[in-house]
Parts: structure tokens; sequence; C-alpha cells
DNA sequence: CACCATCGCGGAGGCTCCTCCGCTACGATA
DNA sequence: TATCGTAGCGGAGGAGCCTCCGCGATGGTG
């Protein structure tokens, strides 16, 4: 996993190693329990203390993005990759539709960015991540004149933030296609009342 | 508050009365740290056992709702009014700028929501007044042909889910204007692409 | 070699959550 | 009046959260 630093003073080699650890623990149960799964429980799988869990990770949510965080790049990167193989306007909805499949599938994602979303969610890397594959769909889509240009990253965010209370619902796939019909139909250029 | 029936059972007496001082008590203290203010000491300050507390609010969200219910029955009912003193569309917009006003000032209820969110929604009675009040508007939109009929009050709760996280942040007013423009123009009839 | 500064570790401790259960007090029944 | 059933009360208890601090190992210094 992380790179190894050929002659590491052995104590980083410890904290090295336990973070790992750490990790694989957290992996597990959050696969296993969602993850609101207990802190205490995942160190003590790890054969840690609770106090090196919370060192090297000082929230739930820290840890959460640090067991996830390729899939979260690899999310990132698909919308590159759509926007090589689309018009701007449908990579930015495949997209979308995506992330929402993300969110239902992989429940600890929809758990994990609405923890995210409630304290500054600038904070947190995977939101980063999220926003600045969006911004690049928007540019494009601006860029295109298919997508309006006063709306920014965050905006649509803060728009989408409905994907993540989706979850146990029945219809989500249609909660989610209304959702997502909503706010493209509200992207496109020209939706806005003619501006003064 | 409650309606004192005039011969009661002394028992259910004393519950109305440890009920009442829970509901105030709580209203305090919400009103002091949040609405993630710590039930034993809302049972504490209202003088009755914890066990008390959690017999009559089985969980956080029915007491928040409790403490606040006038509010937000209040802000059912603007949705009628307000339906009486202007056009179907202004009065739509103007109701969820009031919500969101709401959630901003008032810090206690986009928590709640929020909270409300995770769970089965529809199980919250706050969020089933609401969602009435968002029906009614949204019908009466449709019916003077400037609302698209095709979008449900769920699906728009979910679609402005969002503006609980806005919350903590600097522009709220921006972001929240920003959110709603987004969403009324998506919601206006002849928004979406023509249907085949 | 003896001493010292540093860093990461573990877990105790204070707090909250929520459940569960024994107790009491009061009305009902004989 | 003596006994019983029951509704509602209080709070102990087990679990989790997170902080804080004493400890031991390690590498550097005289």
């Amino acid at each position: 996993m992380s790179v190894v630093p050929a002659q590491a003073h052995p104590r980083e080699e410890t904290a090295r190693r336990n973070r790992d650890k750490l990790v694989a623990a957290a992996l597990e149960e959050f696969e296993r329990s969602g993850c609101q799964a207990s802190l205490e429980a995942i160190a003590r799988k790890a054969g840690v203390g609770i106090g090196t869990l919370y060192r090297h990770f000082p929230s739930r949510e820290v840890l959460i993005f640090a067991a996830h965080g390729r899939e979260v790049e690899q999310l990132g990167d698909l919308a590159g990759e759509l926007l090589e193989e689309m018009e701007p306007e449908h990579a930015l909805r495949e997209w979308m539709d995506q992330l929402a499949t993300f969110a239902i599938k992989k429940r600890w994602m929809g758990d994990a960015l609405s923890v995210a979303a409630k304290s500054v969610p600038s904070d947190s890397t995977a939101y980063r991540i999220l926003v600045a594959a969006l911004s690049r769909l928007l540019v494009a889509g601006a860029a295109s004149g298919a997508i309006r240009e006063d709306v920014g990253a965050d905006d649509v965010m803060l728009a989408i933030a409905g994907l993540w209370h989706v979850n146990a619902r029945n219809d989500w796939q249609g909660q989610t296609r209304r959702l997502l019909d909503l706010l493209m139909d509200g992207l496109r250029a020209g939706a806005s009342a003619p501006r003064a």
C-alpha cells in the first residue's frame, strides 16, 4: 500500500504498519456493518489501542476515506474518461448517475459524504476530489454551450446532496432519475429566465 | 400546553406533567447547545429519570419535533397563505426561501431534518407536514401551468435536502439562492426536453 | 557508557447513548 | 380492609466516543 522509504526510523516503520492494519480492519468492519461500525472494534481487530486509531485518523470520516480513497479517486478519473467518450452534457449526466449508483451500492459512501457535509465539507479530501471532477464536467459543458455558466461545482454538489438520503428507499432508481432529470433541466443553458 | 382532561387518572396526570417538563427542558437545552444536546442533561434539567425521557420520546428526533412542532406547523400553514397572496410560482419560491431561512436561523431544524432524512423520513411528522405544504404548492403551480406536473413533493424535498447542509458556510445566502434558482429553473413547465 | 529528549503507543476515564428491569403507588376486587 | 394487577418511574449497566497522559523504546549527546 504505502510507499516504504528504504531506511525509515523503526518507530515510523511501526507507525506505518499500524496505520495499514487499521485501514485493513476498517475496510472489513465497514463492509460488514456500514460505516457507523464501532471504532473501538476496528482498533481491537487491528490489534492496536484506541488511542493509536485516533492519532492516525482524527475523525471517523478520515478513516472512511483512508479505507476507500482509491475508489473515490477512480470516480474522479471517470470524469475525464467520460469527457473523451461523449459530449459534455451527457458526460455530466452519466457521471452523476455513476455517483448516485456509488452512493447506493456502496453504502459507506452516502453515509460518509453525509458525515462530511456536516462539518465543513471542503475539509474532506474526497469531497474535494468529487468537486474537482464535477468542475471539469461543468467547465466542459459551459464551453460547449450546453450548460449554463453561472453555476459552480459547489452549488451542484449541494443540489445532489439529496442523493445521500435516497439510500434505504424502495424506489431509489426512480427517485434518483427524477432528481437528476430535474437538476439537468435546471443546468441546461437557457433554462434560467432571461437575465436582465 | 396539552389539553387537560378534567378527571384524569393521577398516574396519567403525572405522566403528562413529566412530558411537559421534558419538552420545556428540551427547548431550553436545544436553544443553548444545538439539537445534539445531551438527552441525559435534558432529563436531569426536567428532574426526571432518563428512562422516562425515552419512554415519552423514543428518539431524539421525536423530542426535537415535540419541542418545535408549533413552528413547523406554521411553516406548513404559510403555504396556504402565500398561495392566496401571489401566483403559485412565486408562492413556491417564497415558501422554499422561508424554509431555507428557517433551516439556517433555527439551527435545530436543519439538524433535525437531516436526522429525519437518515431513517425513513416519512415516519417523521414534521417531514409529512412539510411535504404536504410543498405538495399544495406544486399542485397549484401545475394547475396554473407554471410548474411541470411530473415532479412530486418527495422529489422536491430530496432536491432541497442540500439546504440542511448549507448551515455553517459563510455565503449561505448566495448558496441558498443559487440552489433554489437552479431548482426553480428545472421545475418550470417546459424546462424538460420535449418528451417523446 | 550513562543520561536525556522525543515520539508513538496503549488504555483509563469522563461522558453520552439507549435498554432493560425492579419498584412503587394507586385503583380494583373480594 | 387485605390483596392483587398494572402503569409509569428511576436508574443501573453495557457499549461507544474521544481525550489525555504516563510509559517504554530509540537514537543522540557528553
